[in-house]
DNA sequence: TTAGATT
């Protein structure tokens, strides 16, 4: 089976006509989202992005407009905006260009392949056990002996995201300054094994760093050490925090 | 002093 299909022209009136929206509630369809957004021009192609792993929406999604400047109207007036019934607005903005962050992901590979070098991961027991130790110590909680526990012992539910697809243990890394950048996390976390994500939390307005980030690391052990190792860490006049992503509720 | 999500 081949489709066939006439090419849309490329020109400036069509190029950048492609919008990022998140905040959507999560019982918003395609369909649904196709409505809103219909009434700023002719939709060429819109997404939901959903779990991998249990397909509920994740409140991401894109709208293609025919033009450019349909996408700046729906730009104007959706964004911030609470769609009917929701709780939450929403943010609208233009989507990142395609082509970008694979220099990351090549940054990313080149740490890793040249941290392997000088500290694999952690499989064998007594390595696993020494470790549990410095974890012990980081966490400011009492020792317990290591012949009775495994290395996930007491960590349930923290720090390790659900599902296969997007799994990773997430750490959460506090005191960076507001210029700090991505780079500077696949930096600092890279050479102690596999990681697949950094975050800088910024701003939405100024485009600082708020102060924390996150990065999510494959391999528990590899985990462990990199926050056993990090957690005090003076980068430049900050000393940083690092532990296992925690869910902080808010205070009472 | 514990997010946002980029097809």
């Amino acid at each position: 089976m081949v489709t066939v299909s006439y090419a849309r022209p490329s020109s400036a009136s069509i190029r950048d006509a492609n919008l990022y929206v998140s905040g959507l509630p999560k019982t918003m369809s395609q369909k649904e989202m196709e409505q809103l957004f219909s009434q700023y021009g002719r939709i060429i192609t819109s997404r939901i992005l959903v779990d991998q792993v249990t397909g509920v929406s994740r409140g991401v999604g894109f709208i293609r407009f025919d033009k450019r400047i349909e996408a700046e109207e729906a730009i104007k007036g959706l964004n911030g905006q609470k769609p009917l019934g929701a709780a939450e607005p929403i943010t609208v903005k233009f989507a990142n260009n395609p082509s970008q962050k694979t220099g990351q992901a090549l940054l990313t590979h080149l740490y890793q392949s040249s941290a392997r070098r000088y500290a694999g991961p952690l499989h064998h027991q007594t390595q696993r056990f020494r470790l549990d130790n410095l974890l012990n110590m980081a966490y400011g909680v009492k020792r317990f002996s290591p012949i009775a526990i495994d290395g996930m012992s007491g960590l349930a539910g923290v720090g390790l995201s659900g599902g296969a697809a997007g799994a990773g243990w997430c750490i959460f890394v506090y005191n960076l300054s507001p210029e700090a950048d991505e780079s500077v996390l696949w930096q600092l976390f890279g050479p102690f094994g596999a990681v697949t994500n950094v975050k800088v939390i910024r701003d939405f307005t100024t485009n600082k760093c708020k102060g924390f980030g996150f990065v999510t690391m494959t391999n528990y052990d590899e985990a462990a050490m990199a926050i056993a190792s990090l957690n005090g860490y003076r980068l430049g006049e900050r000393v940083l925090q690092v532990s296992f992503k925690t869910s902080k509720q808010h205070k009472a």
